[in-house]
DNA sequence: CCTACCGATCGGTAGG
DNA sequence: CCTACCGATCGGTAGG
């Protein structure tokens, strides 16, 4: 029972942390803020939490998790396809997580050692999974012959901005937009019969 | 002579303060940091600048001059040529002003009123911009049927991601890069005569 | 450009 | 979950 309590509070923390992080920024965000949009004091938060950096280093491992997970599902058979189902998936891991993907994006380099470090591995390792999808589709002759890791960085930058205006009630949905972008980067990207 | 030395402190000052700014973070950089780069006290810093946000307003306003002035010399007859010509001026900018560019992306959001706003309305009348040419696209036939916003937003977060891989010593140029970019992006855009 | 210093606020702890 | 409090650090000023 109390260890329910507990995990639920601490639940209610991360999230209203993601959220003011999102907002303020990890280093211009207090405790103390924190503390007042939850209806307790600063010095509470103590017994759910370890630190502020604690927080910090769940959302953004947790956000990195989900997005391997969202791509260990991937599983197409031409480059073509396997894009397209990996620029989806990795949309809509930030279509549903707004806040945690705002803080994923731009809170990171705050995180401590061996933390930043571990992250930094975390990130490029996801990133190599787009890059060898990019090469077998060069290596097939189904996209232009471009430096693999220049495509993945445009492509995923694309998606990755997205949380900055995606709203779920905009005149867009979800999957709308996860057709457009996958079409007009696969489209940028794939040869052409004309040329 | 004395306007003179001041003058290029105050720009001393506003350099060290934008690869500080990029690397911490603004909220993070603590002026004592800022002093000590320079080799001076703290206290000091305030011979030549107001406060630590005039600082960052500096940063940010000069680059949005510097993306405008840009866009200015853009003057091409088809909306493939100009969203081109425009895409590469846009990428130049951030290439030439690295640390600076992530500045202007990362931490706008810190500057007061009636700054923030002001800011915010620069960058919409600039996104503008792009949305017309892509718009003209579409109507001349020239590019597929998409939301303009949409198609805006997708193209300029490649081009800003830039910042945070572009190096002048990898093993992509400068013109190379902005060639890439423009032609995978408006190749993703155009109608294809197969399509 | 420096010394000396201000009030405010920070993350976090002790003890209940 | 609270009261009371800690040392550290913050942006900035006064006065020279």
């Amino acid at each position: 029972m109390e260890v329910l309590e507990r995990s639920t509070r601490k639940q209610q923390i991360e999230e209203q942390a993601t959220a003011l992080f999102k907002t303020k920024g990890y280093t211009a965000s207090s405790m103390r803020d924190l503390a007042q949009i939850l209806g307790i004091e600063a010095a509470s938060l103590y017994s759910h939490i370890k630190s502020k950096e604690e927080i910090l280093q769940n959302i953004c491992f947790k956000m990195a998790d989900t997005f391997f997970a969202a791509i260990e599902h991937v599983d197409e058979t031409s480059p073509e396809k396997q894009l397209e189902a990996a620029i989806k998936a990795h949309f809509q891991v930030i279509s549903k997580n707004i806040d945690a993907s705002a803080v994923f994006f731009n809170e990171w380099r705050h995180l401590s050692e061996p933390h930043l470090t571990e992250f930094l591995a975390m990130r490029t390792r996801y990133e190599q999974y787009f890059v060898e999808i990019i090469n077998q589709g060069i290596m097939k002759g189904l996209f232009r012959v471009i430096d693999e890791k220049f495509a993945m960085m445009t492509i995923l930058s694309s998606i990755n901005w997205t949380y900055q205006w995606y709203r779920p009630t905009g005149k867009m949905s979800m999957d709308e937009i996860g057709d457009h972008l996958s079409e007009l980067l696969i489209n940028g990207l794939i040869k052409t019969r004309n040329k």
